[in-house]
RNA sequence: GUGGCCGUAGCUCAGUUGGUUAGAGCGCCAGGUUGUGGCCCUGGAGGUCGGGGGUUCAAGUCCCCUCGGUCACCCCA
């Protein structure tokens, strides 16, 4: 006896087979028109990279690289890791490619990050994003937020609010840095447990600790826009002022500060109100002016976003939008003479351009048109041994009420040669 | 990495204070007079009760370990 061993996919991944499998597709259409109708290329990157790319983008310090990273070596000794995040990778690929600038991509790719899996969260979870590269101007943070916004708009999203925020640039986002340092020193014993060890390795975690104590203190301290500098103060108004232009709504929040150390200045993010999951973030970034110097790059600015497409899609199932239903199949193909007629057939059909399947095996004729009342046909095509000794088939149509016994159930038969030619011109099927 | 809750058929679950061959609904398959989908009716397949050990005359039920799931913390999408 052999030991049945029945595997099950890892922890914290799962399978996405259809019918729900066509939300994604759906998504992943959408999202790719939203950003090519704004010029947006496609960028396809390897799913792992020499570790150096996500350690030196996201910060040695991050959560996400101390603790979360898939890593491993290979068998020429190299020490990889499998993308945790998208951004480091695009930018590691300008750096490398050197595309004509302004460069504007977006992606779909799966992300890695070994944590406890939850609701809302996996060990590989799949984002859609943007990165553009070579443009300092707002409107751009502008034009960034619009797309997410618009993708949002386009599942039907209602519940969902922006919050966008500013950390500065390396000068003026250093000396608030300072100012905070002294603010929380002075006051370190009404910190959290946590945060009184580690506050002065990198107080603007402080800021978004989610602890009482740390949230009233915090609110006393010293704010971040009140301390950029002139041209980032600049810059952030003129983003916010572009907002309010296309309509779109957003709340400054002064605790924004997202978790990976290559943002400068805008920094947003969008939640959905209507999750109840810990994890309500359904999509954030910003601008990151250093990263690609930090990758060996020229000194070019840089901004973008991520969405997880899991959380995007528990939103829209919290707001009961964004419900797809498959494409139902055109033609079911019932052969009860021995499957000659339904292999010709149906590949016939489908050349044809038709939604076409049909029963293998020998079933019965009931058995055979159950089936293609159950996938949803919109019409079978019937061939008895009276069709082919005839040379015909029967078109029955199947999308209609059954009719009661004794009324005429619609059906008509067709010359076989003229048949395809005959489906091709109704309405029904285009 | 830390903690709470939960593992019985493909799915959702029942299973009484431990007591015969472990059940239901849905789904699936096949039939309901030899060629017709729904509904209805009949029958069928499918479970080493997550795995291992222990207590007991007897364990799905009690105890321990382990694996898995789930939720929360941390952090993030």
């Amino acid at each position: 006896m052999v030991e049945k061993k029945i595997f099950r996919a890892p922890s914290g991944t799962r399978d996405i087979l259809a019918p729900e499998s066509y939300r994604w597709q759906k998504l992943i259409s959408i999202f790719s028109h939203i950003v090519e109708s704004a010029n947006y290329g496609l960028v396809i990157n390897p799913l792992f990279e020499e570790v150096g790319v996500f350690t030196r983008g996201m910060g040695e310090a991050s959560e996400v690289v101390k603790k979360e990273m898939y890593e491993f070596t290979d068998k020429g000794n190299r020490t990889l890791a499998l993308r945790p995040e998208g951004t480091a990778s695009v930018v590691r690929s300008f750096v490398q490619n050197r595309p004509v600038l302004p460069w504007k991509a977006w992606y779909v790719t799966p992300a890695f990050r070994y944590e406890r899996p939850q609701a809302g969260r996996y060990r590989q979870h799949h984002q859609i994003g943007v990165e553009v590269i070579g443009i300092q101007d707002p409107d751009l943070d502008v034009e960034i937020v619009s797309l997410m916004s618009q993708l949002y708009q386009a599942l039907g999203l209602s519940k969902i609010e922006l919050k966008i925020n500013s950390i500065g640039d390396e000068q003026c986002s250093f000396s608030y840095r300072q100012l905070l340092l002294e603010f929380l020193t002075q006051r370190q014993d009404e910190l959290c447990e946590e945060h009184k060890q580690s506050y002065s390795y990198n107080p603007l975690r402080v800021l978004d600790c989610k602890k009482i104590s740390c949230i009233s203190l915090t609110e006393q301290a010293p704010k971040l826009l009140d301390n950029l500098c002139n041209d980032c103060y600049a810059h952030f108004d003129r983003f916010q002022n572009g907002l309010k232009s296309l309509g779109i709504e957003f709340k400054i929040d002064h605790r924004l500060v997202r978790g990976f150390d290559y943002y400068t200045r805008t920094t947003f993010e969008f939640v959905g109100l209507a999750l109840d999951a810990a994890q309500n973030g359904i999509g954030g970034g910003g601008r990151y002016n250093g990263l690609v110097e930090s990758l060996g790059g020229p000194s070019e600015a840089g901004i973008g976003f991520g969405i997880g497409i899991e959380r995007l899609l528990l939103a829209c199932d919290a707001e009961d939008v964004f419900q797809i239903k498959p494409s139902q199949i055109d033609i079911f193909v019932v052969d009860v003479t021995g499957g000659d007629q339904a292999r010709d057939l149906t590949y016939r059909l489908r050349q044809a351009g038709l939604k076409a399947d049909r029963a293998f095996g020998s079933k019965s004729m009931r058995s055979q048109l159950r089936l293609a009342h159950r996938l949803g046909a919109k019409a079978a095509l019937i061939i008895g041994s009276e069709e082919l000794e005839a040379k015909k088939v029967a078109l029955r149509w199947l999308n209609q009420e059954i009719l009661e016994d004794g009324v005429e159930k619609s059906q008509q038969l067709i010359d076989s040669s003229e048949i395809i030619s005959y489906l091709k011109d109704l309405s029904e099927f285009h």
